[in-house]
RNA sequence: GUGGGUGUAGCUCAGUUGGUUAGAGUACUAGUUUGUGGCACUAGGGGUCGUGGGUUCGAAACCCAUCACCCACCCCA
């Protein structure tokens, strides 16, 4: 009779030793040039209250938070009586004070409004964490992922969003990842919308633009149309949906199409000042303007960045921009910020669809000793502990079985060494090594041992 | 939220128009080999064919329901 297999919950995963230590390589670059740049760590619970989160993300977001259900009789404060009550949402609420965090973001601007007379502003923190969404998974899209962010508050300077390029920049050249670093502004996008006479249909105007490669010209137009925006309107954006070339023409072009609004010039301000800023600094990857970057967050007001892999099929792996507002929510106004958050699982699928992980960083133990019996072992104990002292990761087969068994232990673990001791090695104060892949084997005194594996 | 696909051994999967005792590779165990692994050979264990119902003399296969997972759209990391 066999019991069914555990599962776990849909969308989430297990790590088994292999690809914590991928993981761990891009966690510590990451964690590196965050470092690098001035960036110090802060940690946040990974429930919030309801409250904090809600109506941050959207209301595609506010779908898609998990929420935690109250503890002792979550349906204490439910009036049955109430026919509202049958509209899931709204239950939900009544019986949920809490959710899991969405993201890093909006904690982080509730950490600095909740701890502002301890820190010193400009803030700049960064933040490794899960973060969970109730969104239906598919390829590269989990329901548990981890996000590594940094983000600089008080401060409106555009130094700020150079930098967050110049990380981008340093994380992926330094993972060996090719991508392109996409930037746009909202308030280019406002100004558009603006200026096509439909404020309120910044959304839908830059879902056109958006799909201008994929659709084309005519379909975009009558796509206009049915979402409500008029033909003096579209005549107005056309130039921007025919835009093709680079930067420079990119911004000459937005520049006519924007000469009324003030908030679309200023947003081109912003975007030609930052992209003469990347060009002092010089960077490595690909940058460019994307005039369909809108982001669905909608705390972003100025600059917003999206990085895509190159090389590899897959959403957005990296994401950010300037919010100037976050903190007034919370009762703390006049706190501009900015941020870009990395996509550690997605990093990791297209660095593993890539081949893109070292083969060095599998390697752990680096000599598996055998065990012969139980005087060997109490003569091998020793050994162990100096090569140990001398920070070399070593082993002893725990018990006393055939050497098949112990040799094939040190095959599956990529044990390079192995190690022999019985009576012949203890009579004579050495030890027979045995190197895997050659099968060279060797006997040696325990100091010569040391210094053969301190080098490697 | 909308649409599509797949569930057979620990894992990856075959399984003919419905037919006898459900297969392969791999992994596992033992042996050839009790102080020398990988290779080879031999033998062995392991399956209510996702679950429930139906059609049939007969179902892993056909029908219905249900659950689980995967993929795409949407959105995003």
């Amino acid at each position: 009779m066999k019991q069914a297999k555990p599962t776990i919950p849909k969308g989430t995963r297990d790590f088994g030793p292999v690809e914590m230590v991928r993981r761990n390589y891009i966690f510590d670059i990451i964690r590196t040039i965050f470092k690098k740049y001035g960036y110090d760590p802060i940690e946040t619970p990974s429930m919030e209250n309801l409250s904090t989160l809600l109506g941050k993300y959207g209301d595609e977001g506010d779908k898609l938070l998990f929420k935690v259900l109250n503890s002792g009789n979550a349906f204490s404060k439910v009036d049955f009586n109430d026919e509202t009550i049958e509209n899931p949402n709204a239950l939900s609420f009544k019986i949920c004070e809490k959710g899991l965090r969405y993201d890093l973001t909006v904690p982080f601007a509730r950490f600095v409004v909740q701890h502002q007379s301890e820190l010193t502003f400009p803030f700049k923190r960064y933040q490794i964490q899960p973060v969970w969404r109730a969104d239906r998974p598919q390829k590269g899209r989990y329901r548990e992922f981890y996000q590594c962010d940094c983000d600089v508050i008080g401060s409106h300077s555009l130094v700020n969003e150079l930098e967050m390029v110049q990380i981008a920049d340093e994380v992926f050249t330094k993972l060996d990842t090719r991508v392109c670093i996409k930037i746009n502004n909202r308030k280019l996008l406002a100004g558009l919308a603006e200026v096509s006479g439909f404020p309120d249909k910044l959304v839908d105007i830059t879902v056109a633009i958006d799909k201008i490669d994929k659709i084309g010209l005519e379909d975009v137009k009558t796509e206009l149309i049915e979402r409500g925006i008029s033909k003096e309107g579209i005549d107005i954006i056309e130039p921007v949906l025919l835009i093709k070339g680079n930067t420079d023409e990119k911004l000459t072009i937005m520049r006519k199409v924007l000469a009324n609004s003030e908030i679309g010039s200023k947003g081109l301000d912003e975007l030609e000042e930052l992209f003469s800023l990347i060009t002092i600094c010089g960077v490595k990857q690909k940058v460019e303007i994307d005039l369909s970057l809108a982001r669905g967050l909608n705390y972003y007001t100025g600059a917003i960045f999206e990085v895509k892999a190159l090389d590899f099929e897959i959403g957005s792996i990296c994401g950010g921009g300037r919010y100037d507002d976050l903190t007034s929510i919370f009762g703390l106004p006049d706190m501009s910020g900015v941020g870009i958050s990395f996509g550690a699982d997605r990093i990791y699928d297209v660095m593993l669809g890539n081949n893109k992980f070292p083969t060095k960083t599998i390697s752990g133990t680096k000599i598996l000793f055998s065990n012969m019996g139980d005087k060997e072992m109490k003569y091998t104990l020793p050994l162990l502990k100096v090569l140990r002292q001398n920070g070399i990761a070593a082993e002893i087969y725990p018990s006393k079985v055939k050497f098949k068994k112990q040799f094939e232990y040190a095959n599956k673990k990529n044990i390079p060494y192995f190690a022999i001791i019985g009576d012949t090695e203890i009579q004579s104060s050495t030890i027979t090594i045995k190197e895997l892949a050659s099968s060279e084997q060797s006997e040696i005194k325990l100091e010569e041992l040391i210094t053969l594996l301190k080098d490697n």
